[in-house]
DNA sequence: ACTGTAGTACGACAGCTGTAGAAGAATTCC
DNA sequence: GGAATTCTTCTACAGCTGTCGTACTACAGT
């Protein structure tokens, strides 16, 4: 709790880099700029800036090899899901978790027992990020 | 369906303006600003331009009333619920509902013991908005 | 050494957001 | 009827985002 991390809220475009850097730990800007070329047709410049104002704003580290900066992230995912989560909470479903589980039993075709399958699957793991 | 508003996307504030539309129904300006102003402080001008970009992108419809301008919501808070919520789940959830609710049962303080109920309690029900 | 080539750094620009002052119009109150 | 009040409209501006083009730099080959 001595490293808090405040604001972190990311745009689906700034998710997505960071889904990069998560899955792969560290990663040169032409591997992340590679992969969202491929799904979104992005060039690298743009990734290279995108990377650049996320270092900024503290989100990931960079370090250099050569001539080619590797990036690495700062914050979780799972900082990140449970900041956005809970804000996403805030604004739309008056700060109360059981309503957005609510709204999730109700839109999602989830067979209802799967919640019983999930809350026994977790429950007692207390161990994340 | 006939009826599509794609893009419905809030940010905090502007879900914060909806808000005010989706509990009262048709507010004037001066009713929102004065809501806002109590909750945060806002002054009634941007309140009035807010109202006014949310009314240009088609989230609420506006009447005049005299020289009053009375606005009511467009969109509901269904919708925006369902729109935002899957926008999250795309961008940090590898689009799996499962995992939302995971993430919840994790991180929540729910007793495990709430999901039954909750489940039990919905089920049925395929009415909203 | 010269020339590509690969990579980074900068600067730009448009669109959205949060914020609000100034100006103008309509009402209301003496 | 003139002044104070209330509302809307317009304009502005800074900060963030998505998008790059250009320019510069360092290597890799030949």
């Amino acid at each position: 709790m001595a490293t808090k991390k405040r604001d972190i809220a990311l745009s689906e475009l700034q998710a997505a880099v960071m889904r990069v850097l998560w899955q792969r730990g560290e990663v040169s800007t032409a591997d992340v700029a590679d992969v969202l070329a491929g799904e979104r047709g992005i060039k690298h410049t743009t990734v290279a800036t995108l990377l650049t104002r996320l270092e900024k704003r503290g989100a990931v580290a960079l370090r250099r090899d050569g001539r080619q900066l590797i990036y690495r992230a700062l914050i979780s995912e799972s900082e990140v899901r449970r900041s956005m989560v809970s804000d996403l909470i805030a604004s739309l479903f008056a700060g109360d978790h059981k309503a957005l589980m609510a709204h999730l039993v109700q839109e999602d075709d989830t067979a209802p027992g799967d919640l019983d399958r999930l809350r026994r699957k977790l429950g007692k793991g207390k161990s994340h990020d």
